[in-house]
DNA sequence: CTCCTGAAAA
DNA sequence: TTTTCCGGAG
């Protein structure tokens, strides 16, 4: 092992059968999490533009009032006159740049074949051309990839990045992608373990593993945490 | 790095 | 009152 792993930011203590054990750790203890909560592909692609940088919570209401207008297809978010779309979308913040977002995503959508065409693609091309829409980076076209049409893709995000550096497995400055392949060299490509899995994640990281004040006590991974040990000791 | 923004928990 | 929220673009 040198010194510089060409790129790899994963820590040279990072043994990868550590990521199953995590997830047996975390399942064990919270239980399934039932992801993700949509009743369709393109429910998803709303929901994940929605929630960047943004509570659930509040994604909810906006969710509830375009069901109300009739407004959950792609057709019709692009029929809507774009100054309603915005107010909309308020609930869930940034609602002036989020509604350009959705709508630039709606038109690739179905310029793509909407959901029937999406199915038919290769799960790389999709990915790469959902990429291409402004607004969609990588955990939003991940979360529409494993949530809305179970492929195999592991999903990334703060919370990963926040989790996996306190517990001494990868350095907090982690790149998306080198993130990510830890998780795809250290599980099989399991579309029902993937969506557990980061589901799990969001769960401790909102509850446990919060970036000022961590509850590290009480956290399920405190025996194979970093942070968790060393607080220990200081106590 | 900064900006985008409202809602609710802490 | 301050922090945080299932990010991404410039």
């Amino acid at each position: 092992m040198t010194t510089k792993d060409a790129g790899s930011q994963t820590l040279p203590v990072a043994d990868s059968a550590a990521v199953p054990r995590l997830f047996h750790r975390l399942h064990g203890a919270l239980g399934p999490q039932s992801w993700w909560p949509a009743e369709s592909a393109f429910e998803v692609l709303v929901g994940a533009v929605l929630t960047q940088n943004a509570a659930w919570r509040n994604v909810e209401q906006v969710i509830d009032g375009l069901r109300a207008l009739d407004w959950m297809t792609p057709e019709a978010i692009l029929a809507a006159p774009p100054k309603a779309l915005a107010e909309c979308l308020r609930p869930s913040g940034y609602y002036n740049v989020k509604s350009q977002r959705l709508r630039a995503a709606c038109e690739t959508w179905l310029a793509l074949g909407g959901e029937a065409g999406i199915r038919s693609m290769e799960t790389a091309s999709a990915r790469a051309r959902l990429l291409e829409v402004k607004g969609l980076g990588p955990e939003s076209v991940d979360d529409v990839l494993l949530y809305g049409f179970h492929r195999p893709v592991f999903v990334v995000d703060a919370y990963t990045r926040r989790i996996f550096s306190r517990i001494g497995l990868v350095s907090p400055r982690i790149g998306y992608d080198d993130l990510q392949a830890l998780f795809h060299k250290a599980l099989a490509p399991d579309v029902g373990q993937f969506n557990e899995f980061h589901a799990l994640i969001v769960t401790i990281g909102k509850w446990y593993c919060r970036p000022r004040i961590p509850r590290c006590e009480a956290c399920p991974l405190r025996d194979d945490c970093a942070h968790g040990l060393a607080r220990d000791q200081r106590s």
